[in-house]
DNA sequence: CCGAGAATTATGCAGGTGTATAATTGAAAG
DNA sequence: CTTTCAATTATACACCTGCATAATTCTCGG
């Protein structure tokens, strides 16, 4: 009879393959937000998850896919909430839009995690088919919800389609220097900045109106 | 005597520290902008370059060396141009923001291996306190040249600061989306709108009026 | 023509990477 | 309490990475 060396193998549980799934993909966006894509390696995904490298081959089949998989949930995660938001902010157009243009420029959703997260997959963006469909898809997504928004208000200086494109960059843009430089603004700044520039450039001066007092 | 083995070391030609340096750092700027940073790794910049890797650590004593180095050649070939171009464009402060303006988004810097070339140094910038300083520079000197022309004109609205971070959100947004989804837009679009959404914002509409007869 | 020194190349190394495949184990079903 | 099969782990491999050091070769001054 062998020794029977006890086993030093590591113990574990099986769980469902959502939770397995989910943990992976969370992982990965964990490690890419604060190493770039150069840190989420298959080991370091696999042990931030709890996991063994092998599962991710037998869930995604390849790093590809996992790293296509995490990309879309960076994307609904960015774009979702502003959506709701809008939604949860009644029926009038002002509000909406004031809603949504709040959300987009959330402070929870500006740190520089989330940017250099968004940043490090533009290149795969690039490259990669499904990749770009995915950033398509979400970003037109985002933009196109915008120009809903700005084609309900009562009066619009400019063609909805340049409007829209304008704000979001407006938007894009706030977001990226807000998270990039977080020092560089004092809290809520970046995100009145945006409803005063807004107001101008659709021509609504009610919109940077809070239902606080006004300093 | 040995059979003398003829040397099948590669010949190379001596070049000058300046020359041999300015060749990595193409090297380096090509490939993060095919492939990402990934891709720019020591021997295929030396490939590219013609070199072998042994030659960067003479030159530049370690990746993070040449990194730096290609990094701040990138920010200032973004940067200048504006600058030059609003330099060039004479006294008249509308004619000097619009030309800022059109060379910020010039086609020829809107393409996407420049975004791509961008958005790979992010996540370095913000470990590296050399290259975050760096940026850091860049981004705030192109803002604050943005911040003076619009000082400078006759009426303005908004506080200049408040004016400058919006506009300069713009910019950056309109470039990335340029860059990033080319086909989106016709050629131009982007640059009209920057001006057509500056208008509104600073109060100016003269400002998109071009010498050419309107369309 | 020739020596000297720096520019350049070649080689070796320790470690990390993604992937494939085989071995084991957990838990549900009988 | 077994049996069974998928979920999970372990191991092996070929390749690539950055770095260090030693060996060459180009070029310039005499």
């Amino acid at each position: 009879m062998q020794p029977a060396p006890l086993s030093d193998r590591r113990p574990y549980i099986r769980d469902s393959e959502d939770a397995r799934r989910a943990a992976l993909v969370a992982a990965v966006l964990d490690l890419v937000a604060e190493g770039g894509v150069e840190a989420a390696t298959l080991r370091a995904v696999a042990a931030r998850a709890g996991v063994t490298p092998g599962l991710i081959r037998h869930y995604f089949g390849d790093k590809d896919g996992l790293m296509r998989a995490a990309y879309g949930q960076m994307m609904a995660a960015m774009v979702n909430p502003c959506l709701a938001a809008a939604e949860a902010a009644g029926a009038d157009p002002v509000a909406r839009l004031r809603a949504y243009l709040a959300a987009a420029l959330d402070p929870a959703a500006l740190d520089g995690r989330t940017v250099a997260l968004w940043a490090a997959y533009i290149h795969r963006t690039r490259q990669d088919a499904a990749l770009r469909a995915a950033h398509e898809a979400g970003y037109l997504a985002f933009r196109d919800a915008l120009e809903v928004l700005i084609a309900a208000l009562p009066l619009c200086p400019l063609r909805p389609r340049v409007a829209a494109i304008a704000l979001n960059a407006l938007l894009d843009g706030l977001w990226l220097e807000g998270g990039l430089l977080p020092q560089g603004f004092i809290p809520g700044e970046v995100q009145r900045i945006a409803l005063t520039a807004a107001a101008r450039l659709l021509d609504v001066p009610e919109l940077p109106e809070t239902e606080g007092p006004r300093s």
